[in-house]
This record gives C-alpha cells, sequence and structure tokens, in this order.
DNA sequence: AGGTGACGTTACCAATCGGTAACTTCGATG
DNA sequence: CATCGAAGTTACCGATTGGTAACGTCACCT
C-alpha cells in the first residue's frame, strides 16, 4: 500500500481528467515489449504481468488486443511527427538544412543502443495484409513520409524532386532495415550521410 | 489413389534417393506460408494441412518447427546467392556493369506482384535476439551481402568504396523495407536505379 | 455514512500452440 | 507372398492464446 503510492503524488497537472493510470502503465510497457519483441510475440498476458497487473484489467482498460496495437501504432506514429517537426523547425526556409537535419537526427537515432528499427514498418511484417484496418495504418503513414520528403526535395529545387524523394525514403527505410541486425553504429549505416548529400548534390547541379 | 500419383512419375533424375514427397511438399508450402504471412503467424498444424497432409506426418520429417524455420532460411539464403551470381555472370570483368545488373535485376524482382520483401530481413523482425542460431543466420547473410557490395565497389575503383557499398547495401534494403508497404511498381523503389547510378558516379569522379 | 468507480483476484472458456503415441494403410521390394 | 518403410489417421498432451464472469477490496467524493 504504499509502492507506488509515492510516485504517483506527482500528477499536478491533472486539472479535470483525474484518469487511472493503470492503463497507461499498460499501454507505456506494452509499447515496449512490442517494440522490442514484436507484437505477435508478445501476449495480453506478458504485457498485463509485466505492468504489474493482470489480464482482467487489461481488458477494462483496451476492447482487444488489436484495439492496444492500433492505439500503440498511431502513438509512433504521433511521436515520429513530432520528432519530424522539431528537426526541421530550427532550418525554416532553408529546404537543404533540414533535410540533413532530419537524417543527421535520424542517425542518431538509428544508433541508439535499443533502437530496433521502425515500429510501423516492422508491423508491416508481421500483420497479414488481409487486417485492413491495421495495414492501412502503416501504409498512410510511409506513404506521408514520402510525401513529405517529397516536399523538401521539391522546396529545395531539386530536378527530379520526386525523384530525390523517394531516394532519400528507400535510404531512411535502409537505415532502419539494416539496424535490425547490424548493432549499434557498425552497419551501413555509417555511410547514411554521405549518401544523403551526395544524392542532394546531384538533384541540385 | 491417383490424384498425385501420375505427377510422381517424373522422377527420373532419382538414382539412389528414392526420396519421400511428403518432406518435400511440406517444406514447399512452408516456405511459401512463412513468406507471405511471416513465421510466427504460421503453425505447424496449417502447414501439414496446406500440403495436403497432417501434424504427424511433418514431424516424421522435421525435428522441431525451428528446424523447419531454419530450413526455410538457408534455402533463402541458397536462392539469393544464386540470383546474386546469375546477376553478375554476364559481366565478369565489368564491375560497374555487374552493380547495375545486381540492381536491375533486384528491382525486377522487388516489383513483382507476390513479393513480400527480404525474407532473411523479415525473419529478423520476427526472431528474438535470444534465438542464437537464427539471428546469427541472418546476420551472417546480411554482412555477406555488404562485403561482397564493398567489394564490387573496390574493383570498380571507387573511391571510398566501403561507404559506396554501403550505400547501396542502404538502397537495397531499404527497397525490400518499403515494398512491404508500397505495392507493385508504385513505390519510391521507382527511383532505385537513379540512385544507384548517380552514388555510383560520385564515387568515381 | 454511503455510494461509486477503479482495481485486484480467481476461475473459467474455446481455440490454438508445438509436440507425441499408437495404430492403420498402402506400395514397393525382396 | 512376406516384409518393411513411408505415410495417413486419431487421439492425446501441457502450455498458451485472446477473452470473459463474478466477486472482493479499497479510495475517494458527496
Amino acid at each position: 500500500m504504499s509502492r507506488y503510492k509515492s510516485e504517483a503524488r506527482d500528477d499536478a497537472e491533472a486539472v479535470s481528467s483525474a484518469r487511472p493510470r493503470v492503463r497507461d502503465r499498460i499501454f507505456e510497457t506494452a509499447c515496449e515489449l512490442f517494440y522490442r519483441h514484436g507484437i505477435r510475440a508478445v501476449g495480453v498476458d506478458a504485457i498485463a504481468c509485466e505492468a504489474g497487473t493482470n489480464k482482467m484489467s487489461f481488458y477494462r482498460s483496451f476492447a482487444s488486443k488489436d484495439e492496444l496495437v492500433s492505439e500503440y501504432l498511431r502513438d509512433r506514429q504521433r511521436e515520429f511527427w513530432t520528432w519530424w517537426n522539431d528537426a526541421i523547425a530550427p532550418h525554416a526556409g532553408n529546404p537543404r538544412r533540414q533535410i540533413e537535419a532530419l537524417f543527421e537526427s535520424h542517425l542518431t537515432n538509428v544508433e541508439e543502443s535499443d533502437c530496433r528499427g521502425c515500429a510501423l514498418g516492422n508491423a508491416a511484417v508481421e500483420i497479414s495484409d488481409e487486417n485492413d484496418a491495421l495495414s492501412t495504418l502503416v501504409r498512410d503513414y510511409k506513404q506521408r513520409i514520402r510525401e513529405e520528403l517529397r516536399k523538401l526535395a521539391h522546396a529545395m529545387g531539386a530536378r527530379d524532386a520526386d525523384a530525390l524523394g523517394d531516394s532519400l525514403m528507400l535510404l531512411m527505410d535502409g537505415s532502419y532495415f539494416t539496424r535490425l541486425v547490424f548493432p549499434g553504429n557498425s552497419g551501413p549505416v555509417t555511410s547514411l550521410m554521405g549518401a544523403v548529400r551526395a544524392l542532394i548534390d546531384c538533384h541540385l547541379r
């Protein structure tokens, strides 16, 4: 009756919500486990247990595992675009610097020890194409990344901007994918920035 | 007692083996199902059933599911290197053409309708890092691809050949990864050859 | 004081997981 | 014809899957 009571005191920002804490704990641990071990590899029982509760409390907060997964993917998506905006904001008006800053930040992300690649992309490997809800979620996500990269390339004044944007996306997803196998900053990702700058130069000259 | 008796007559190459056909049927369908739906998503019961037999016959041919998976990955690996050698063989002595031919062929592979990306790479998403046997299998595979690409870049006389090889690998794995989400030839992979040639040119000048 | 809702607990469900035992059927080979 | 091995069949195992019912407990709020 005291273990997590003390750390629950610091919710001074709760104005009208007064939300339960179990749901958040479950969601947080679920995100970690999904990302680290894969979606199919983690059962709801393991999630609830790891969150310090049980399966029944899980189903009081989430209608089904699929809904949890959907929320997990939407959260990662949201996180991604916050990161994206934070990365390009300091260089507004300078598209080339924005692209470079984007990939520099992406590189440090990928090099981190607990990185397991792209959560949404990894999910695309595990979920079946018949699962419309989740597969369109991932597709829309990747589609928007593609569009934004093309936009940046266009704003930069690149000739064949669409091709440059697509090439950059190949590099980004490639570094995600290789990261699953090559630990840390070993791996082909070491040449990422060189490739990015080389391609940009090619499309500017 | 006649359905697959007729098609089993054409084993004129069987000299001393006289091998059973059930094992091969199981293995073939397992490869298809693993590749199409993922490894974890396919149970041994589904494999046996889809192969027109039952679970007991499965375990008479394979010691465990993990061993089947291991054999599946080794088979895809073998298939890959056969494809690789076939692609570069016509241009022996011309490393640049070899690289281009490699990626041209890779592009047509990826554009095929039933392509679901890289079997070994996808497996890396599903299998846990604790599974030493399978994860080292995938790691060695990707590592060797990296080395071979670097070798080709070096033979081509590229300055910073290692970086070029790594960049090419990012493009290759990137096209695999994006393929999971973008159907057919509609995705960023359309710019693959342009990026490949641009990077090569950069490293030759 | 008395609700009320969040949460823990136990037990259960049908289905499926990977894996096994035992028996039958059948075809090829001697 | 006898045999032997490959394969089909049925039933089973313990564990785990996603998911639910029912009940107890505790804290907070009026």
